[in-house]
RNA sequence: UGGCCCGUGGUGUAAUUGGCAACACACCUGACUCUGGAUCAGGCAUUCUAGGUUCAAGUCCUAGCGGGCCAGCCA
């Protein structure tokens, strides 16, 4: 058994290269869609190639669970040498805008895919899906319908009982011709009649019994704008859209393994080229909800910001929150695929951003609440410039000066007037080290005389500790600070998890899922005091404020010399897990 | 009480396809540290149940149990 010491790779890529995705990992154990995929190689089901696509409907912004469908297609093709096409399911005129188009764009794009020249839409397919239809009728696999919905719905029977033909299905194909053509001639209101294939008003599978081929709609649509009123539903036009762009795997969601029978028997009844369809479980992450539906009742009832609040698993919303491309891929690809319906804590994705951050983030210092203190031993007039180092992980990243005076704010959190045995952080006569500066030790606590709290402590540091440790003591605690007259003044947003519950969907009888969100998601701090550095901190820019966790540059609301910060997680904090466990252990 | 799919630590994903259950996250110890960060070392499983086949079963067989999806002219 060899022992492997640990090695890293060789070197880390820069910050901002989000050109190539990383390789999945060597050697590495195949997932079952690889193995798929492997066993078609091998038997030259589709001659080697591998062909993937992302088919979004362009009704809705793209959530972290599609980047889990993106990454898998794109990355799939990039392992395979194959390609991956970005296609729009548009086939449904009423949902479907041009504004949802380019924003998934932009997603796939910064999340470091590329589709080339390859972007399609199943609405360019419209005519020769239409002379499939046509195609269909002619053969008899294919009739008009008039039954109305509702009608359509008692004839198709339920789940264990079979369904009834329609009164319709023996129409002569010379009459569905013709009703066919005057149904896309617009001659009849929508919902009046319905092309339907014929199957098996009996089969087990609801899907296969005489499923809707067209529906009539008289919608103006986001590309094709007026020339059609008959709009061909999913099942009809998916697998034919794979088909047409020679998709090998076309990989979707579970809840479509029972339409995979409809999707293989278009395209066997057509007689065309035939992609396998296969399918693995969506994403569900702890503490939000992913539901296009949900989400859009939060952005329309204003609970939150926008499609790109931070709190939202929008992509927009975690790249605003400062999530990177990086950290998204790597999530993707330690969460696996499979077919079980699971839910992955959303911790590995809080890990995810943390690791890739602790190796690019340069570290800062501020201070969120501030507490003056004053050093009462250090002369007023004197500055001194501190050498900080940027990146402890980043040798490369070099050191920077931070000025040091008489006055300095650091958090009130590290000052504890009845401190717990295990708190070594400041409290009245003890000591503490300022990062980079001297140690101090807390001579007195000055207080508001009416209120109460705690308005200033007054220090005295230890003129032999700069740069060393004294040698009679040890002196553990290690804060950080800011110098008052140098500090420049930001806004802080703390995001924390929008639902209090790790399933939001887990609901009793009459619960809502929005009884659980979160009051305390988000918390705006102003007047943060901060190292003089940031004041020119650029929007998007991420940085790591020492103790606290990474923060980035909010791309909207930032103005010159006032950036505004948003929290995009926290550091790991023991410290709080130990408190925590000692209160619980009390009670 | 119809059909299809799925059950492996707390959470996910593996197991060279019948050969010592591994990896990540979470959690718990400890070491180290001028970030209570990072890092390092260690701990944490009757593979849903019951039978069966086999020298050997997470993997194969049988029965059961549990979960998901489906009755849009949505995708």
């Amino acid at each position: 058994m060899s022992h492997h010491s640990s090695d890293r790779s060789p070197d880390p890529s820069p910050e901002n290269d989000n050109s190539a995705p990383e390789s999945k990992g060597v050697g590495r154990s195949l997932n079952f869609i690889e193995q798929i995929i492997e066993q078609d190689m091998r038997s030259g089901k589709f001659q080697g190639r591998v062909h993937t696509r992302f088919p979004p409907e362009p009704n809705g912004y793209l959530h972290i669970g599609h980047a889990k469908s993106i990454c898998l297609n794109f990355g799939l093709a990039a392992k395979y040498q194959g390609q991956c096409n970005l296609r729009f399911d548009d086939t449904n005129p009423c949902k479907e805008e041009m504004e949802y188009v380019e924003s998934i764009r932009e997603d796939v794009r910064w999340l470091g895919f590329d589709w080339e020249d390859r972007e399609y839409f199943a609405s360019d397919y419209f005519e020769q899906l239409h002379d499939w239809a046509v195609q269909m009728i002619k053969a008899g696999q294919a009739y008009v319908c008039d039954l109305t919905a509702e009608q359509i719905r008692e004839y198709r029977g339920t789940l264990t009982q079979p369904g009834r033909n329609s009164p319709y299905r023996e129409r002569s194909v010379d009459e569905n011709l013709d009703l066919f053509r005057r149904m896309r001639e617009g001659e009849f209101p929508d919902g009046s009649r319905t092309l339907r294939a014929k199957a098996e008003m009996s089969h087990p599978n609801l899907n296969l019994r005489d499923p809707v081929m067209y529906r009539i709609l008289h919608a103006h649509h986001h590309r094709t704008g007026d020339r059609w009123c008959i709009y061909p539903m999913y099942d009809f036009t998916h697998g034919q859209s794979d088909s047409i762009e020679r998709i090998t795997h076309s990989i979707c969601t579970l809840e479509f393994e029972n339409h995979r029978p409809l999707y293989d028997w278009y395209i066997e009844t057509l007689g065309i080229y035939h992609p396998q369809q296969i399918e693995f479980a969506r994403l569900n992450l702890t503490f939000t909800v992913m539901s296009k539906r949900k989400l859009l009742e939060l952005v329309k009832n204003k609970i939150v910001n926008g499609w790109d609040d931070p709190r939202l698993p929008t992509l927009c919303g975690l790249r605003r929150r400062g999530y990177t491309p990086e950290a998204i891929r790597s999530f993707c690809d330690r969460i696996g695929v499979a077919k079980f319906n699971s839910t992955i804590d959303v911790t590995v994705l809080e890990n995810s951003v943390r690791e890739h951050l602790n190796a690019t983030a340069p570290r800062v210092m501020a201070v969120l609440r501030p507490l003056r203190v004053v050093i009462v031993n250090y002369p007023e007039d004197r500055t001194e410039f501190m050498e900080a180092v940027n990146n402890p992980e980043d040798p490369g990243s070099g050191t920077r000066e931070i000025p040091f005076c008489r006055e300095v704010y650091i958090e009130q959190d590290d000052f504890r007037e009845d401190a717990p045995k295990k708190f070594f952080r400041l409290k009245p006569g003890g000591e503490v080290r300022l990062r980079y500066a001297y140690i101090i030790k807390c001579e007195e606590v000055v207080k508001d005389p009416t209120t109460g709290d705690i308005v200033e402590l007054r220090c005295k540091c230890d003129w032999e500790t700069l740069g060393k440790q004294p040698e009679d003591r040890k002196v553990k605690g290690v804060i950080h600070w800011v110098s008052a007259a140098h500090a420049t003044e930001v806004q802080v947003r703390l995001y924390d998890r929008l639902f209090t519950k790790q399933d939001p969907d887990d609901l009793a009888e009459g619960e809502d899922y929005k009884t659980y969100l979160n009051p305390d998601s988000l918390q705006v701090l102003e007047r943060c005091q901060a190292e003089p550095s940031l004041a020119a901190a650029q929007p998007g820019q991420r940085f790591q404020f020492e103790r606290l966790g990474y923060f980035c540059v909010d791309t909207c609301d930032s103005r010159l010399g006032a950036p505004v910060f948003n929290r995009i997680v926290s550091l790991r904090d023991t410290w709080a897990k130990i408190e925590k466990s000692t209160i619980s252990s009390l009670s």
